[in-house]
DNA sequence: CTGCCACTTGAAGTCGACTTGAGGTCAAGA
DNA sequence: TCTTGACCTCAAGTCGACTTCAAGTGGCAG
């Protein structure tokens, strides 16, 4: 468990120097000392990364995750913000879903335009309805 | 097919007067007039707000959008780029369902730490690959 | 001992999609 | 005619998650 450098930190979980220092600041890790001025980290923030990472992905916020995993590393994350998490995603994923096969469907359709097909205009009316509202943002 | 005025687009919609305004300095909707001061809008443009929404909820920008139905009201969107954008949907399903199953996993999981167990620490190891880097922002 | 240069800091900039604010205008009701 | 108040314009602000920049510092190779 030596300490590594944030440029080994870098390396080892592809989070850029910049963001490490970011989320220092934030409090979503930790570094243990200094070389000169330069930070050093326990070999185990790669593994906290990897949680940030993972909660990022869940759609926490770094906010949400300060408060939620705050302080200690071995963090005893609440189930019950985990299972309302899942909830959320199940959610979201219907809705992608209904998306994409109604955009398939669109690709397919032989109605004169879209806005004449009737499924489509079942999507647009869910879309105007907001239930398929979710701004999300692209993928990596 | 009577023109409607701001207010009222923005009541049959529920988008506000503000994005309606901000959407028309953008060319995704025109108005057709002015009554005094106040733009007018045929009633029309209430279904090219619905398939602006349908759009961004699809993961298209603005921009993107401003683009592909340019101009005229009776687009005729490109079905390749709706199909990639059906493929791409299909992906982050793909992703979230991870996730969520990864979640709701971890709700149950008898490990001390979640840390320790290791479908939490497979869900980690993909989410530090990056493969559920999907930046999401939340539902309304 | 000297330079190099990757690191440091704090502040400011970026991006997308809007919202908010200040100050102005005009159709309609009293 | 006057007042009201909702709309108008244009500029600036917001939000989240970072990135970039200018100026400074210090470990280490030569």
């Amino acid at each position: 468990m030596q300490p590594l450098d944030i440029t080994e930190v870098a390396r080892r979980s592809g989070v850029p120097a910049s963001t490490l220092r970011f989320y220092e600041e934030k409090g979503l890790i930790a570094s243990i000392g200094r070389r000169g001025l330069r930070r050093l980290f326990d070999a185990r923030v790669v593994d906290r990364l990897a949680l940030l990472a993972l909660g990022r992905a869940s759609g926490f916020s770094l906010d949400e995750m300060s408060r939620l995993f705050a302080g200690n590393g071995r963090s005893r994350i609440d189930r019950r913000v985990l299972a309302a998490k899942a909830d959320e995603l199940d959610g979201t994923i219907k809705e992608l879903t209904a998306m994409r096969d109604g955009l398939r469907h669109a690709v397919g359709c032989r109605a004169p335009s879209h806005l004449e097909c009737p499924t489509f205009q079942r999507l647009l009316k869910a879309a105007a309805a907001g239930k398929l509202g979710a701004r999300r943002k692209k993928a990596l």
